[in-house]
DNA sequence: TTGAAAGCGTTACCAG
DNA sequence: CTGGTAACGCTTTCAA
């Protein structure tokens, strides 16, 4: 690959000429094809080690007509400069994807974000997953109309002229029923003021969540409470949460629907002079394990980020070769009640 | 690239003959290269775009002899497979990684640490990251005698013959430096029996900092506890803390090699009835912030993700680009000190 | 200004 | 059983 060396890679045609014999059977010979006799076979196999060649695997692509490579992107908050480290979310989707591709023979190309627009088209894809892509996407966009597969969630794909559709598979959940179920049960635990912490970006997930939650404020005649972040950070994050229980009247159940450190944040609600649940009912979006052994555990909203990646993987892959598969995999997402959005009795005992 | 398409991508040969002109003329065109006319280009440009077509990406790097394509693997836990996702660490390494990347114009492929032999040597990268190869790594070497430039550590390097090693470049850290540099501090804080929990695996970062800890114990003449755990998990090292601090005379200070969620890892302490830094100090290895906004804060030691995958994404990039770099770049691990291995008189305090 | 043709390194088809 | 030769799809040099 190297263009910078001084020696230049040896080739199929250098073994060839070494070993006194044409391209083809030196292919045939390193590719276990055709039926050479052993001796033929040894002598070009041993050349080939002497000079050290290994196949130009470009070369190999072009001629096999696909790369066995999958995009992965993360499209929620494209203006900033990849911050996905320290989502545990996206941690997960990159590490399932990849066991997933792997699994099928297939490798993972992470994906700029930002950057100059098309530069993404220049990488040899077989297929990609966009994952929170945002409104009129133009990655998703892009791949599609150059035939390259692309599983997204719905939205995006109604959003893509229709001849283009074809190439696109879905995996998606109802955000809104999801942040409702919640809702139900935080009201159904006794909360009167439900604060909620959610994410100001295009993707589907975080504007239906919002709508969910407004509309759901709506039809109870209830104020919301709500802090929308433009970009994720613990800081900025904590911050928030400070400010909306500070707020007068404040809230006295919480749900975050940004990932963050469910131990830190229980921490952080207790220096601010409230217990959970006994104050504060919490719930939280994230994928982090820590989660269930806090004390008291917390409950959380979990997006399967191991199952979606999957999926993912298995639509695109079974599209690439040749297998009618479905159009779409359609999740639920999964709420865990734990002790931290505990039922009213014990809310009530410690304020009686 | 999608090969199992009813209809076959349309070809820079289709846009020639449907705009009535050769090859060259619409490359140039797209290109912005060569001196056309403005009406030629523009109607190209139409026609391409009305049969939408997109180049291949395949046939322009096999042209271009590069693919701009880094190739990144996390060897240390090679025998199970992909467990990064839950570790703080690698996941900084990825995202640093890809960042750095871009920012030269390069994507990241995320490689395969287990599966068939070699069989990374059929993704078209133009260099390699190998983070915590392991003992005479077969991945390093295999890209070694491929002629594509890894970065590994020192190790990794020296073990390879020495004329596949003009392509490889180091980053690396003191990892023994580091250990002897916290447990002496843990030992000027009071603490007289140490105990350690590390991987037990062949990387380098844990086969040093384990030998550094034995070699420590001897030249102090003590006994060293210590756990050696073969793969993560939540599970297993919370179990192998339980145990270390369920030991007769227990330890009094612990310092863990492998990355655990700070947060969770205080709760748990506590929960076995001891108290930090009272009855025991604690100094962690891990990349996860969220341990400096704990109560009480914990002491850390980073080894730099960000700076590291920095470093190697230039080594790498100076080296494709043909500039004469630096052979290597040695790391000092980032140690903060904490109230969890706090000074000995609030100890003394405590006790008395 | 435009076009024909020569690569890039491999694999595969067919003659010999 | 082997070796020429034609793709794969693009870019670029060089003539016209």
């Amino acid at each position: 690959m190297s263009q910078s060396d001084r020696t230049p890679r040896v080739r199929l045609v250098d073994v060839a000429r070494a070993a006194g014999v044409s391209k083809t059977t030196v292919s045939d010979a390193l590719n276990g094809a055709g039926r050479l006799p052993a001796a033929t076979r040894e002598h070009v196999q041993k050349v080939a080690r002497a000079l050290g060649y290994r196949p130009n695997a470009t070369a190999r692509l072009l001629r096999a007509g696909h790369t066995r490579l999958l995009g992965l992107a993360a499209r929620e908050y494209v203006e900033t400069p990849w911050v996905y480290a320290d989502l545990a979310y996206f941690s997960q989707i990159v590490t399932a994807t990849t066991q997933a591709a792997l699994a099928h023979g297939y490798g993972v190309v992470l994906l700029p974000t930002y950057g100059p627009d098309d530069c993404w088209l220049d990488i040899p894809l077989d297929g990609v997953f966009v994952i929170d892509p945002v409104e009129g996407d133009p990655m998703v966009r892009d791949f599609l109309a150059a035939g390259v597969p692309v599983v997204a969630d719905r939205r995006a794909l109604a959003e893509v002229p229709v001849e283009t559709r074809e190439a696109g598979r879905w995996v998606d959940f109802d955000y809104g029923a999801a942040v409702r179920q919640v809702l139900d049960h935080l009201e159904a635990a006794g909360a009167e003021r439900i604060a909620v912490v959610a994410g100001a970006t295009t993707a589907c997930f975080h504007q239906q969540s919002v709508r969910a939650y407004h509309e759901w404020c709506a039809e109870q005649g209830r104020e919301p409470r709500i802090a929308c972040l433009p970009a994720p950070g613990v800081e900025h994050t904590l911050q928030a949460v400070t400010e909306l229980l500070a707020a007068p009247a404040p809230p006295d159940a919480l749900f975050t629907l940004v990932e963050l450190s469910p131990p830190l944040l229980l921490d952080t609600i207790r220096r601010l002079g409230r217990s959970v649940p006994g104050d504060l009912l919490l719930a939280c979006t994230t994928e982090d394990s820590a989660a269930c052994y806090t004390d008291p555990p917390i409950s959380t909203l979990s997006f399967l980020p191991g199952e979606t990646a999957q999926a993912a993987v298995d639509l695109l892959v079974d599209r690439l070769e040749g297998r009618e598969g479905d159009p779409g995999h359609l999740f639920s997402a999964d709420f865990r009640v734990r002790a931290s959005s505990a039922v009213p009795e014990r809310r009530g005992a410690r304020r009686g």
